[in-house]
DNA sequence: AACATACATTTGTATATACAATAGTTGTAT
DNA sequence: ATACAACTATTGTATATACAAATGTATGTT
């Protein structure tokens, strides 16, 4: 399937407006897939990338700010993000003695429980979306886009 | 620039995960490339969009429905959409005489004026997003972007 | 110690989006 | 003609996000 065709346009599209917008409609498919994997868990995209994130901290805590430098998305406010996955049981936050400026995130047991089941559905819906690729084609697409700035 | 140093991870990510994730960073630099080229005219890239398919109607008017089909992230709530763009005079709608459950959208010509500026400016934002890629590394990202499901 | 500056997070506000419910219109069968 | 289902857009509500301003804390300078 063509973009002119699922845009309906009879017009061709010029190269590099073709790229950018086939671009941004594979983001669609993608991200709508993923986050149709967290429904059933009831959290998004950017609220399991935190999870991910502090699990990979192994009980050390994290930050905001060590948060928002490793999100996928950075997000203009980690506070409320945050805040979702306390009201959930996820994560504790608490005031850093060291530095009572910063706070220190982790993520609870509950956490790192229902974030084992959400690996499960996430590397299924990797799998789905990825399915007709092979490694070198992926490979391919990683050498490709280090070339955006 | 890799993706483990941008999101400044040690561990080495899966060849799947991998791939989504670098796209998804992608997508980030893309959509802010081009809202911030369309940000001095105060319109979003949707809203951009809605005005490009307007003008490749040639006078005709559009339904919700028409607009919906052609955009390229299909919106929930194309009625607020189209609201924006009335509110700044660059479209205008009434209810379609033959069919009064539809209505017809027009593109005005406040709405031609600012379109072409727009066109501009985006045309060169997407230059710059892909000033690293040959037309035929081009060629190949559309080809593989059509692997996905 | 007093002050200015930088830092880290939180809060406020406006806008955007998803999803569900509603309202009005049309076509069809009876 | 009437009832009913399908269609099209709008509205309501909750949540998400962007951006700017505010709060509280720490650090450096005099």
């Amino acid at each position: 399937m063509n973009v002119e065709d699922i845009l309906k346009t009879e017009k061709e599209i010029p190269l590099k407006s073709r790229t950018l917008i086939h671009f941004l409609l594979v983001n669609n498919t993608i991200t709508e897939a993923l986050s149709a994997a967290l429904k059933p868990y009831g959290v998004s995209l950017q609220q399991f990338n935190v999870l991910r994130i502090l699990r990979g901290q192994n009980k050390k805590p994290a930050s905001l700010a060590t948060l928002n430098e490793r999100m996928v998305t950075k997000m203009s406010n980690t506070t409320r993000l945050v805040d979702k996955l306390l009201l959930k049981g996820y994560v504790e936050r608490k005031v850093c003695p060291s530095n009572r400026r910063k706070v220190e995130i982790r993520i609870t047991k509950e956490g790192l429980l229902i974030l084992k089941k959400m690996d499960t559905s996430m590397s299924e819906a990797e799998d789905n979306v990825l399915q007709n690729l092979s490694d070198q084609e992926m490979e391919q697409l990683n050498i490709l886009f280090n070339k955006f700035e």
